[in-house]
DNA sequence: TGTTAGCACTCAACTAAGAGGAGTGCTAAT
DNA sequence: ATTAGCACTCCTCTTAGTTGAGTGCTAACA
């Protein structure tokens, strides 16, 4: 267990590097107003504090660093909460005034406002469209051999889909399949209606239509494809700020993970409430192994979730952060409830 | 008017610069095979080269550089059209390999092959969906004081947007409303029917549907707002492996441009058939004034038209980029032109 | 007269050596 | 238990010197 005096010191040699960005020596935490002992005796105490993992030497004489425990008995027992500015308040409130009406916009919106107000990169992940609830579905001719096929959901989300219509295939024939996918699907969710359609709906449809087989088929991969949830990025060039970032290799790396739809996915918790911090190589990527991720979740009305990412390097101002995600989580899930029926 | 000579020296000094990214020596010039002379002679046609402002010089003693004026006169003279690689074609033609009936999907699969084949980044612009023409119009509702707009068009792009009804809006009056807006609006281009909206159609339905102005107001920002067409990006990161591209900052400026979407349409030249290479500061953007950026335009059945760019370094491999953007460039209007109906 | 060999000169890039300074660890005094 | 003092480490910056690629100019050559 850590002596009172070694949390102390702790904490103050973390503050000082995550805002200096430069090794902190003993001479400068005894400079600190909070701090009474002299420099001898930090010294004592960071030579414990290293011997037991949680800061580490850039070079025998130089100051300490903290390292990935040292962030983490950080982030678990020094983060006392801390509350925002007002400025800051405002401006995320700002997102909330011109009374938009989609999702999208808001979303969009928060991504940007959340990466100016860190300075770290944000990600906002928008609802997962396949929880959405199927409303009305329709089929658009566009010529003899080719439609569009559109699902309204619950939430006014619009999936679309270009398909070819097999041949001899009449205006009549697919107004009777149109009202039977109306019949079968409205309600169901995205995710279900993959199975719906091969299960039930497929047979009903052949003793109609000619030929549904085909249909029914780029009809499923059309609803499979676009499945993954929309992906809003805040900042990206955020990190070229950050000392630690100016290695073009690591920001390289980083950029084009964020290009990777499935690497962004994993940066999330899924279905965990709360906040949730990756340090370093907590995180699974290698290409992130100097990065922090600070993640949460928010609510889109009752069934869906959104999800929030901060990603900054490991020196990153957690305090700040988790502070501002929490806002930001309440006030989306809040605007995103209220106002809004099915 | 330069000398043969002249040519033929500026000519490998540009090849050898876009290759090797070094100021080239008269020394290296001479190795050539094609290169008969000097050195000594090749030095002194190299003065006369900058002093007529061809090339430039780093330093007193260092090898020469071609200036943007010398870029701009070998891309405008020194350019002999050339075959790209059997290889190559094989790539490009692979984008069209799996029958995909989606403009989008080839698009985005054609800015990935060409900032693979290029190893720049490209940029590409689909359709203009203003000009597109209504096929249908319809509305879904989705409580009972929203619903969605959607507008499928001819070439089976969908465009929508969530808005909210007035009070005691009834189901036939929406009903009513749809149907007017099918009878006058569909063929119309996008483009118009924000003209025709307010002109025509607002009086219309004011006859038969109460409140019907703040509906028709709501509709017209819909179908502005998307106004855009959209943008597909390859190889963001791609200039990283640049050596110009080696400080941070210019890497951000054009990053951070690539974001803006104004700026990223300024970077094309709208209804100019061919190719256009702006080099350097003959880009308006300052961001861009170690950049090239060769743009051309393919068309999309009949009336649209998508356009594509390559961003590279102003030693880029203008030979090898036109021809592949001639190649893509056909085989993109031919794969969107051939079976494509109204 | 056009071309080329030779040579002095320039300057970036690299290496080596030394000074300065921030910081440590240890010891001894308080 | 704390701290002042001091020797020591090692990064960082500066300076000086060396190397080598490349130039411009002049004079010789075909």
């Amino acid at each position: 267990m850590l002596t009172n005096r070694q949390l102390q010191i702790l904490q103050a040699i973390v503050d000082d590097f995550i805002m200096f960005a430069q090794p902190v020596g003993s001479r400068q935490i005894s400079n600190k107003q909070e701090i009474t002992f002299s420099p001898a005796t930090i010294r004592n105490e960071m030579a414990d504090l290293e011997e037991l993992g949680f800061l580490e030497k850039t070079h025998t004489s130089s100051g300490r660093v903290p390292s990935e425990k040292g962030y983490r008995f950080y982030v678990d027992h020094l983060l006392s909460p801390q509350g925002i500015n007002s400025r800051d308040i405002q401006q995320i409130q700002s997102i909330f005034n011109d009374r938009l009406v989609e999702v999208e916009h808001i979303i969009r919106k928060s991504a940007n406002i959340l990466s100016e107000l860190t300075s770290y990169t944000s990600i906002l992940l928008g609802p997962d469209v396949q929880r959405h609830r199927v409303k009305r579905f329709s089929i658009v001719p566009l010529s003899s051999d080719a439609a569009v096929a559109i699902i309204v959901t619950n939430n006014g989300h619009v999936e679309n889909r270009m398909f070819s219509l097999p041949p001899n295939f009449t205006a009549s024939d697919l107004e009777k399949m149109v009202n039977i996918l109306n019949e079968r699907l409205v309600g169901e969710s995205l995710e279900d209606i993959h199975k719906k359609l091969e299960a039930e709906v497929l047979t009903v449809l052949q003793q109609h239509v000619q030929s549904a087989d085909d249909f029914i088929r780029s009809l499923v991969t059309a609803t499979m494809h676009n499945s993954e949830s929309k992906v809003f990025y805040g900042g990206k060039t955020n990190m070229f700020n950050q000392p630690e970032f100016h290695d073009l290799n690591k920001v390289r790396m980083i950029l084009d993970l964020m290009e990777t739809t499935s690497q962004v996915q994993s940066l999330f918790h899924p279905n965990e409430s709360g906040i949730h911090i990756r340090i370093g190589s907590e995180n699974k990527q290698l290409e992130m192994e100097n990065c922090s991720v600070i993640t949460t979740t928010y609510s889109i009305g009752e069934e869906q979730q959104g999800a929030i990412a901060i990603i900054g390097p490991t020196r990153m101002d957690y305090k700040r952060v988790v502070a501002l995600l929490d806002v930001m989580r309440m006030d989306l899930t809040q605007a995103f409830t209220k106002n809004r029926s099915d």
